[in-house]
Order: C-alpha cells, then structure tokens, then sequence
DNA sequence: GTCCGTGCAAAGCGTTTGCAGCTTA
DNA sequence: TAAGCTGCAAACGCTTTGCACGGAC
C-alpha cells in the first residue's frame, strides 16, 4: 500500500478511498480478477471510480490487462507480483499461475531473430487438467 | 468458399448471402480484422446478421477470438488458415505474422509438464519493429 | 485553501433479442 | 413447402462523460 501511495505521488496523483480500496480488491484476488469482479467486491465505491481507478492504474502499469478466453480480466504487475502466464482448465475453469523462465527466453528469442525490441507479451494455455481428465462427465 | 458449405451443410447450418459476405470478409482480411471492421467491410449486410455470422462461425471453430492490445479480433483458422501467432509493433501498430514450430513444440511441452491436455493456447508480442526503431520519433 | 477526485445522473456504444417476412434446401 | 435466416426496431448491459460537492495535500 505504501508502494502505490509513492507510485502515485511520484505521477502527481492522490491516494484516495477509492484507489485504495480497488488497489486492496485486486491485491487480495489472487487471481486475475474481471472488471464487474473488482466492481462488486470494491464496496461502497461507485463503479464510476473503479472505472476510473482502473484505467489509471492500468495507465501507470500498476494492473495488466489479461484476456481470459473472450473475458478482460486484471492482475497486479511486476511492483506487486512477478511476470508470469495461466493456464485454464476448460472443464473446472481453474486458473493455473504458469512460471516458466524457458519460455520467457524463448520470447525474447523469438522477438530478437524478427528483430523486435520485445516490449511485452501475452500468453494463455487452455487445455484439461489432470483432475479432470479422470472424471467421466 | 465449397469448404464453407460443406462445413455448414454437415451441422445442419445453410450457406446463405449474409454468411458468404461475412466470410468472404474474413477470408480477404490477411490481417486479424475486428468486428466493427467486418460489420464495416460487410456492405449490404445488417449488422445483426453479421453479429450472428460471427458468432456461429466462431462456435463452429471457423474463426478464432484473438486478443490484440485490448481488442477483440477474428481470423479464419485451420481449414482455412495455418495456425500462427502475431508481433505488434506498437509505434507503427503493423501486425505481423508469427510462424514458429518450436514455439509450439514448446507450448506442447509446458502443458505436457504440468500434466494438462492441451486444447488451444493465445500468445501474442508487442515490440517495436525494426524500421521503427531507426526512425527518431 | 486549492485542486483533484468522487458520486450521481444521464448519455453512449456495441451487442443481443423478438418477431414478421423472405430464402434456402 | 417448411424450417431456417434476415432485417428492422427496440431492449440491454457495460463503460464513459458532465457537473457540483467533498476530500487530499
């Protein structure tokens, strides 16, 4: 929390009820969380603000923008949690945090023999997970 | 387009003047094309129609959902389409394709480790390109 | 004390739904 | 011919905008 007062302040923003209170709703979630998620958990805050506290700290880099399946869904970034990818299970809809350095050299690989400068990257596996495998539904 | 029919036809679906347009769309697009786009290049057709064309060719797996930037756009995919990924210059906003069969060797693998049948994966690089990169902007 | 930020209300947009008439197989 | 599909209109839900009051620094 203090860490995003100084983000803040450092950008000439205030920290506000509302900023606190999504910034609390989204580092609670341990998962990347949808828009009418932080919406409804972020209580007694009108949805105008965490609309706007959204887009602010999506603005500074505070909040990434994951697309889960067709669905938006937000996560903390690199101040508050380590770069990483999901899995989804398409049966149970689980959420699987996927660290993998490997891949992330082969990114960078990737971008440097197209001679791009990587600035960033999405990746989402979808797939069964190994509970779901077994049972016969 | 006998692809399409036939891929309708054997789910019971009919081949009709809106589903040719919207399709004929998608297949000259040689970029991912979003839906305001297809509705725009889609001259003649309502625009409930080809939300409706959209929809069905994405539930019949003729289309797929990619998420660029914060965006949702539509490419053909297998019989129409190789499967392949996508790097966005974010100066020029150029996209351009991704082939790589060792990525997807490797996409293979990280499911496989993590005991997951794989079903489908999204993984898309924002950089910037090289001429970007010369020019002082 | 000054601005910035919030909450309320209302507008805006993209997308979905209901229904009568037309088209495809 | 009969069911499916289209087009129109209207409903819908999420997100954005305008404005006056209230809170952060």
């Amino acid at each position: 929390m203090e860490k995003l007062h100084q983000l803040l302040a450092q950008r000439g923003y205030r920290l506000t009820t509302a900023r606190k209170k999504v910034f609390e709703v989204l580092n609670t979630a341990e998962k990347p969380i949808a828009t009418a998620g932080i919406v409804a958990l972020s209580v007694g805050i009108d949805r105008v603000s965490v609309y706007r506290s959204i887009k602010l700290f999506s603005d500074l880099g505070i909040i990434k923008l994951i697309p889960v399946g067709w669905k938006r869904q937000y996560e903390l970034t690199s101040p508050f949690k380590s770069h990483h990818h999901h899995i989804l299970c398409t049966k149970c809809k689980k959420l699987t945090d996927l660290h993998s350095n490997d891949f992330e050299q082969f990114v960078t690989h990737l971008a440097n023999t197209r001679q791009f400068t990587l600035i960033d990257h999405t990746f989402e596996i979808r797939g069964i997970c190994k509970k779901c495998q077994k049972s016969h539904d």
